[in-house]
DNA sequence: GTCTATAATTTGATAGAC
DNA sequence: GTCTATCAAATTATAGAC
């Protein structure tokens, strides 16, 4: 992939965080890059196909990401968890991609629906593990729950607190 | 207001609740209730205003429900949010309103982003002071993120039992 | 209160030149 | 890889008849 490949899916990234799958437009697109709504079909065949290919690499910085931090103890991977979603926040007060697109599920094409399930039961099932125990899977929901739910509130706030308080308790 | 207004509220309600603020329109809206998209402007104005409309509407009835059901300990004023939440998850398996328009905040007119900031404030004032104590904000901020997020997870899987794990700490 | 008709704009997508 | 040109459909909204 070129240059204005990834530039063109920098821009869908912020665009449908900030306002949703219906939130943005191969038009408006193309605008933010310079470039005429026909050359980004020659990216990519379709706005559902560009939204899922956003979402997997996203998906993949994500837990290199994780990956990368979480150390050995069940509370060495939440802190991993909480500093990922809480680097999307700091970099430009947007919120997390997957809950944007986890919320408005019904709105999406099989295909992106699919990413995104993907990624949360990929987040449980690496949490679970991590934590271990008899209730691992029940904590994993606890935690994307209060990250997801605190993005949302920050974002409705327009406050970075908003997310700090809301997941305060898992650190 | 008369019943076609109150039945096009309905529709437009479950229709953001399902896909968001750009996931419906008077076109399908009309159709689902059986008349012309132009007949929807004789109710509503437009698009932003009827989704603020639907909002506040939402918002009457989600606190008449939880002052209704709220006892006097912090336990009793939590459960009461916890079960007017699930009440929607289990009429029909989508989420809250408020959840989905708060995710794609940056899409909205300043009228329904004003509701949406409105509903969680009102929720974080209320939640505070039945919990009372010194951080019984950021308390309150941790339980709405639980819900939200809990509700987000719930519509991914198409299980309400993400939820219930979610949300499980809470109770 | 609902309809037909229509305007103005936007959208997703394609064909073909350069 | 980008452009112009274009299409078919959808969208928000309005005017005016019934």
């Amino acid at each position: 992939m070129n240059r204005t490949t990834h530039r063109l899916m920098d821009l869908a990234e912020i665009r449908i965080r900030d306002a949703g799958y219906g939130g943005f437009s191969f038009r408006n697109l193309a605008a933010d890059a310079g470039i005429k709504s026909a050359s980004v079909h020659h990216h990519f065949p379709t706005k559902a196909l560009m939204t899922a290919a956003v979402a997997r690499r996203s998906a993949d910085r994500f837990f290199a990401r994780v990956v990368a931090q979480a150390g050995e103890t069940p509370d060495d991977a939440i802190a991993a968890y909480r500093s990922a979603f809480k680097a999307e926040l700091d970099r430009d007060g947007l919120m997390c991609l997957f809950g944007v697109l986890g919320a408005e599920t019904g709105g999406l094409t099989p295909e992106v629906a699919h990413e995104i399930l993907s990624f949360f039961q990929r987040c449980i099932a690496d949490l679970s593990l991590r934590i271990g125990g008899p209730n691992a899977t029940t904590r994993a929901f606890q935690i994307m729950a209060a990250l997801e739910g605190g993005m949302v509130l920050a974002r409705v706030y327009k406050d970075i607190k908003a997310f700090d308080d809301a997941v305060a308790v898992l650190v």
